[in-house]
DNA sequence: CCTTGAACCTGGGCGC
DNA sequence: TGCGCCCAGGTTCAAG
């Protein structure tokens, strides 16, 4: 479920132990996520030290002090966790019982800090994760960075270049605001949460936002501001509940939010005063939630 | 160019 | 402790 907040969280988690550890051994157990690894990915990346760890949109940024930087990206179902390797360590030990679905941990990054010894373990059930190998001095030219439009919570967003990007469009707000390259790191369910927020369908075609001389109206206007609050507050939320979501077991998963609208279907609007009921629609082959009675 | 739909892959939940 | 079906938060590619 990794959308731009949570992308955040888990960087945020991964921060204290990666940075400045060196990455000793880096081991692949398959020879592919979604795409291929990197060639030679072990050997061009171990024995380098970590000196940061970055975001833009849902995309990880691990630095390495040799000018490279890993892009990892979790797809649906990635996730990382910490584990210590002590000394005592054995497989199968029962001190140390493998989680469920050590199957599909397919990357580890085998890390020294200190005395200490450690590893970050990529798992990801249905592998549409993948990671990729790139300098960084040359990371806009990442393919996939390229057309991205303006983190949601950056100064370049505003209504005026929504209004720019939605003038005569005829496409519904939803797939608009997927639209990677509008709005980079906003996913289904912020998506969902913002409409819902600054009270428009997700089935009003974007370009009724916008005046005939291209201006943003103000429901533009609106819809601008709930996008970074919907951002902003489920970032917080992250860090907020970052400490319980390391769990002993050290996984870095996803937090749990009280959403207002998704996986709501037949649920009360939770809008003061609107009594409406909360149903689903699937666009473009996608589950979205809203309110028909308040969001028009 | 704009827009939509299918594909990638595995697991969980539900009804029978 | 089965089986089939539907669903899942993302991205990319092809075709209308």
């Amino acid at each position: 479920m990794p959308e731009l907040p949570e992308v955040e969280t888990v960087r945020r988690g991964l921060a204290p132990t990666m940075e400045q550890a060196r990455l000793e051994r880096l081991e692949t157990r398959r020879p592919d996520l979604r795409f291929p690894l990197p060639d030679q990915f072990s050997e061009r990346v171990s024995g380098r030290t970590i000196i940061g760890l970055g975001r833009r949109a849902k995309y990880l940024l691990i630095d390495l002090d040799d000018g490279m930087t890993i892009i990892a990206h979790l797809g649906m179902s990635g996730s990382f966790r910490i584990e210590e390797a002590g000394p005592a360590e054995i497989p199968g030990d029962f001190h140390h019982p493998r989680s469920k679905d050590e199957k599909h941990d397919h990357v580890l990054f085998h890390l020294t800090k200190g005395d200490r010894s450690l590893r970050v373990i990529y798992n990801d059930p249905r592998r549409f994760g993948f990671m990729h190998l790139w300098t960084r001095s040359d990371l806009d030219l990442y393919p996939a960075f390229a057309g991205l439009g303006p983190e949601p919570t950056g100064n370049l967003l505003d209504a005026e270049y929504l209004a720019a990007r939605f003038r005569d469009r005829i496409q519904p707000l939803k797939g608009m605001l997927l639209d990677q390259t509008v709005i980079a790191g906003l996913g289904n369910i912020y998506v969902c949460e913002a409409l819902w927020r600054s009270g428009l369908s997700p089935k009003r075609k974007a370009g009724t936002l916008v005046t005939k001389a291209g201006k943003p109206k103000p429901e533009l206007m609106a819809l601008t501001v709930a996008i970074r609050e919907v951002i902003a507050d489920a970032i917080a939320a992250g860090g907020s509940s970052l400490r319980d979501h390391i769990q002993t077991d050290g996984s870095l998963g996803y937090f749990q939010h009280s959403f207002s609208v998704y996986d709501r279907e037949t649920e009360p609007c939770r809008r003061e005063g609107c009594g409406g009921i909360v149903s689903r629609l699937v666009q473009s082959g996608r589950s979205t939630f809203f309110c028909e009675t308040c969001q028009k």
